[in-house]
DNA sequence: TCTGGGGTCCTGATGCTA
DNA sequence: TCTGTAGCATCAGGACCC
């Protein structure tokens, strides 16, 4: 391990409830929930006024709306995400080469060898300054984290949260980490701490004195062998800039599990096209496909084909998809179903092999850009006017959709930069009403400071 | 209470091949 | 020719992460 804490991570605040805030005056200060908003709807993202409530991430949507009753809930807006998540990693590439993206909202960067810093105190102030950039150039607030291995940074950019920098300083590294819960370390989750806590096993110092033997005889070789270098603090792994995709895949969870074969079937065939699309997207093709049955009663099992040579082929991968849907019971019902390609690579070789002999290697249907939702219980409504969405009124301006139903849409209109607005409900088909797409969280003005725009200044003010 | 979607990595069983 | 075995690929499932 290195010795000065080069190594930054950053994670963005409560990143998607963070953004709608941004962009929606009305909600800064208030509970805000991301996430699926049908029956079977996880949280994505709280906010930290939501999380007073005890909402968090990967919390059923009902039981957080009985926890939160007045929260608002909104789907997510990837493609705004993915616009601002690529601001601020243009900001962590001016630092370095070497970032590492972990997520929209994380990633990991070797200040080290972008010349940013290369001591304490130089990183300190790279760390510092980056969280300023980050906000004058977003409006959003970001924690970092420095140490000098990824998994210490991770664990200070924890404990910098919400807003906040945390530098772990060199040699204090076994002191801190010994009195955490197994839990904070990387790679530990419930069922690896619940094994660990029936092995008597709490703490990271407990962990260290256990030994490795034990912790590969009680995790295996190459858990017990990481999880034994983590809990004596050394993490040797690189920051990496390019990582390949291994795997595509699409899924579906349903809102009423699907009893008829013949859905089933229909429903694998389109997923295998939405998986073929992304495929394509990516310029890649897989020699593995992959089905996978989530049932009734939430067993989940996979069923994997491996063909003689990659494929990008529609049609060969939804044959392959049949094929491996036929050795699969699913009387009782599915709530699940997805398809994905694995063993990828830059190139097919279908001419070679003529997997797929007659069948037009083109004919993948067009269907919904992009993140098309399989809800059948959705109206037409909510499906034109998601919560959330921006639209424009040819009176009222820019605005976002409260709510929708029963042939009505109430918006709210307001901008970024703009007090909280009104309120207004029009008929579902008005054609003043138009959806219409983000607009940027910061206004750009000559000469503009950080802090200014959306999300910047004084937030908690505005109940 | 009732559990998303998109990934990665690991393990163990099994079958093939040299 | 038969047998044992090492090594590899494949398949299924599980854990974990955000």
């Amino acid at each position: 391990m290195r010795s000065a804490p080069t190594i930054l991570h950053l994670d963005m605040d409560a990143f998607f409830a963070s953004v709608e805030q941004a962009s929606k005056p009305s909600l800064r200060g208030k509970a805000v929930v991301v996430g699926g908003l049908g029956p079977r709807g996880v949280v994505a993202t709280a906010s930290y006024e939501a999380r007073v409530f005890g909402v968090h991430s990967a919390m059923p949507m009902a039981q957080a709306r009985r926890r939160a009753p007045n929260a608002a809930y909104l789907v997510p807006r990837f493609a705004l995400y993915r616009s601002i998540s690529e601001q601020v990693m243009g900001l962590l590439r001016a630092l370095s080469p070497l970032v590492e993206p972990l997520s929209l909202d994380e990633a990991f960067v070797d200040l080290e060898a972008g010349g940013a810093a290369w001591d304490e105190r130089s990183a300190r102030l790279a760390g510092a300054k980056l969280r300023a950039d980050i906000r004058a150039v977003t409006g959003l607030t970001g924690s970092v984290g420095l140490a000098a291995s990824k998994m210490l940074a991770k664990i200070a950019s924890e404990q910098a949260k919400p807003d906040g920098l945390v530098l772990i300083e060199p040699g204090t590294e076994r002191a801190l980490l010994g009195p955490l819960p197994v839990r904070t370390l990387p790679g530990v989750g419930p069922a690896t701490g619940d094994h660990l806590r029936r092995a008597g096993i709490h703490t990271v110092d407990e962990l260290a004195e256990a030994g490795e033997d034990e912790l590969v005889r009680l995790l295996g070789k190459a858990h017990g062998h990481a999880l034994f270098a983590m809990a004596l603090a050394r993490d040797e792994r690189p920051v990496v800039a390019e990582r390949e995709t291994k795997s595509v895949s699409v899924e579906d969870t349903y809102d009423v599990d699907i009893h008829d074969r013949v859905r089933v079937g229909t429903e694998v065939r389109r997923l295998a096209d939405r998986c073929v699309r992304r495929l394509r997207e990516a310029g890649l093709s897989g020699r593995t496909i992959v089905l996978k049955v989530r049932r009734y009663d939430f067993s989940t099992l996979t069923r994997s084909e491996t063909l003689r040579g990659p494929t990008d082929d529609p049609a060969v991968v939804r044959e392959a998809a049949a094929r491996l849907l036929d050795s699969v019971d699913t009387t009782g019902g599915v709530r699940l179903l997805g398809v994905g390609v694995s063993g990828l690579a830059d190139y097919t070789q279908e001419d070679l092999f003529a997997q797929a002999a007659g069948v037009p290697a083109d004919d993948l249907p067009h269907e919904e850009a992009e993140a098309a939702p399989a809800p059948e219980q959705e109206t037409p409504a909510e499906r034109r006017w998601p919560a959330g969405h921006d639209v424009r009124h040819a009176v009222y301006g820019h605005g976002w959709v409260q709510g929708s139903g029963l042939g009505r849409v109430t918006a709210r209109f307001e901008t970024p930069d703009s007090e909280p607005g009104r309120v207004k409900t029009f008929r579902v088909d008005d054609p003043a009403l138009q959806p219409a797409d983000p607009l940027p969280l910061v206004s750009r003005r000559p000469g503009e400071d950080e802090g200014a725009g959306a999300g910047g200044g004084t937030r908690a003010e505005s109940r």
